[in-house]
DNA sequence: GTAGTGATTTTCT
DNA sequence: GAAAATCACTACA
């Protein structure tokens, strides 16, 4: 392992959801799955941060589903989307602020055999990880991820002090409210960007 | 190359 | 009962 890799600690996550975001871009994403040990590029993701936003679960208060949206910065958020995936998120913010960072997009670094195999139909590493419900499917991710403790050791990001790549941003992908927001960041240079 | 639509189930109204 | 922070497939240009 790179041994100028360091875990983000839970200040990472403590700001406004905004910084988060951009931050975000060019971090890598760790998991150590039963199956082994997954990691990935971060190279898209959007902002959802409460009551200012209509497209964010958490705009019309606190329910059951996004519980984990209002509690500690630092969280895996978790949720199950039109009958068939998951997307990933990580809470930002101070507890009882629902607001979180959704992870769009990334590319595969390593365990790239697990990700094949959890991706049927999957024929090159571009397409393993570029949506947010493909992430999860590759990397295995299930409800039961919920509200992790990101500053844990299953699943965690981390900073390899890499150059900060060239961050463009636009509207949000696949909602229809909220639209006039740019709460979308992205690496200008990478190659697995969604589609649009 | 783009545009349109079906799959499938949880969640909230 | 309708909508949902998606994806893959089909049709057509």
């Amino acid at each position: 392992m790179n041994k100028r890799a360091r875990k983000l600690p839970r200040s990472f996550y403590d700001r406004p959801t905004g910084l988060v975001a951009r931050d975000l871009l060019g971090k890598y994403i760790v998991y150590n799955s039963p199956k082994g040990r997954l990691t990935g590029r971060i190279v898209e993701v959007e902002a959802y941060i409460g009551h200012d936003d209509p497209a964010c679960h958490a705009a019309r208060g606190e329910t059951e589903r996004n519980r984990v949206m209002f509690g500690l910065p630092g969280f895996s958020y978790i949720y199950f989307i039109y009958g068939m995936y998951f997307c990933l998120n990580f809470v930002t913010e101070k507890k009882g602020f629902g607001a979180a960072v959704l992870l769009r997009a990334a590319e595969p670094c390593e365990g790239l055999e697990i990700m094949y195999e959890n991706s049927p139909g999957i024929k090159k590493d571009g397409q393993l990880l570029n949506g947010p419900g493909k992430f999860c499917r590759a990397f295995g991710l299930t409800r039961q991820h919920n509200g992790l403790d990101l500053t844990g050791s299953v699943l965690y990001l981390e900073n390899r002090f890499e150059k900060t790549p060239r961050i463009g941003r636009s509207r949000r992908i696949g909602i229809r409210v909220g639209q006039d927001k740019l709460w979308r960041y992205f690496d200008v240079d990478s190659k697995v960007i969604t589609k649009r």
